[in-house]
DNA sequence: CGCGGCGTAGAACGGTGTTCGTAACGAACG
DNA sequence: CGTTCGTTACGAACACCGTTCTACGCCGCG
């Protein structure tokens, strides 16, 4: 070992290698908590393998050990996420409120965390937590009377919907620039398509121009309880074959 | 000129500049044809500066007089791969069966060129093709006596559903590596999937393992056309308030 | 013929994901 | 206790990316 005595000096061209290694080890829990963490200060395309490293004082190969790589650290986080998911007990007769409200849940915790539903988009779930909430999707509608297939079909077309609703949401909001004021941002934003939409020629687009107003409402609330509605509305039309589209 | 004697030799350190300038002009319309060439052969990941610089013969340098950047780029894609949607001519009492058939038809022109969809998916429509597209949808649901504000929120809803299905169906069909048959990758990765979801333990997740066919049925065909179906109906719901629910 | 403006593009800057090879550590073992 | 060895950590490097700076060559105009 070539322990130096305290006494001495170091000796020239022998550097301390590491100045400060009593750090927690890495673990993969933890770098997700960091992803995490920069996620929903900085954004999602701030998560890179560097910015992370940095955040635990690493460099970016640290993390490989741990982490495959970057696509499995953003399931990794995704998964993280859905574990703040409330899921409720089923109750038979109210699965149609339940399955709204377990969406509307959903898009809590998506938009909570910024943009993470753009991970969650395009990808099949197989974290556990995720699983979890897809099975409980399924418990709900099948408790209902809700066909297998129909079923499938919709924890797919749920899953779709509130992604795209949460998205959608993250362009008009968690786009604004870092220390600047959101609200001000979106309205400038805001203001500037209405204009560009008003200028429309309305021979060309007379709906368009003459309903400027209805499309650019920035109630993202509204249209995700529009959504939702029409969605179990069609689902629940399936438990009874023979009642009558 | 700095024309050299075709019997003379070059001169050291005389380098030819530009061996081949007789390029046709560069324009917006080349670079984003370029572009749409490439994200159809290798995917919009592969659609970089440089790679559609390349295609060109030039550097990424040249694009930036013709483009303001890769944003641009994109947006501009997406709108001449718009223009590609047949747009119906409307008739007011297939309200509904055109409004699927519009909504079809756009899913066509998005799959048809890969991963477009999530250029569309969290933007909202500029272009004009893309603007004509929201223009015939509005003119539909309104002469089919949908509310002006119902109209709005569905074509944004619509808009997403049909985005983030094309997304979902790249996933499972454009990913495939360059050189190798898609069925084949995807037929391997599909069994992949099946087989972790049966391996899951069915005492946590009972209606996952005894639902892995319904939920993994490749047919996005089927998937579309039941969201597709449901969002119809829920918006012609709204036709007659006094209708009933 | 001279010249100015503009499209072109080489080089470079600061960033990214990922890999390589080496250095340090802890535990097991002689 | 000394050594060895497998594991982990990480600086450096590679191949890319989007974007900008700046010089250069060509064309049209005066």
């Amino acid at each position: 070992m070539d322990a130096v005595r305290p006494d001495m000096p170091t000796p020239p061209g022998r550097k301390p290698r590491r100045p400060a290694p009593a750090r927690q080890p890495l673990t993969q829990d933890l770098i997700v908590e960091t992803a995490v963490r920069v996620l929903d200060t900085e954004g999602l395309d701030a998560v890179t393998m560097r910015r992370v490293a940095q955040e635990l004082g690493t460099g970016p190969a640290s993390l490989y050990a741990h982490v495959s790589g970057k696509d499995e650290l953003r399931e990794l986080m995704l998964d993280r996420v859905a574990a703040e998911i409330r899921l409720p007990e089923p109750d038979p007769a109210r699965w149609q409120e339940q399955l709204k409200e377990l969406a509307t849940e959903i898009r809590r915790v998506w938009t909570a965390h910024r943009d993470i539903a753009k991970v969650s988009m395009g990808g099949i779930p197989t974290g556990p937590h995720l699983l979890a909430v897809a099975e409980v999707q399924l418990e709900l509608m099948r408790a209902g009377g809700v066909p297998p297939r129909i079923a499938g079909l919709a924890v797919d077309t749920l899953g779709m919907f509130i992604d795209a609703d949460a998205i959608e949401d993250t362009i008009y909001t968690a786009r604004t620039p870092p220390g600047e004021d959101p609200w001000e941002y979106f309205r400038g934003h805001f203001e500037e398509i209405t204009a560009y939409f008003r200028a429309l020629p309305a021979d060309r687009f007379p709906n368009i121009v003459g309903m400027v107003d209805e499309l650019t409402s920035p109630s993202g609330d509204e249209r995700f309880q529009f959504g939702l509605d029409i969605l179990v509305r069609g689902i629940a039309s399936y438990v009874a074959p023979r009642d009558g589209d």
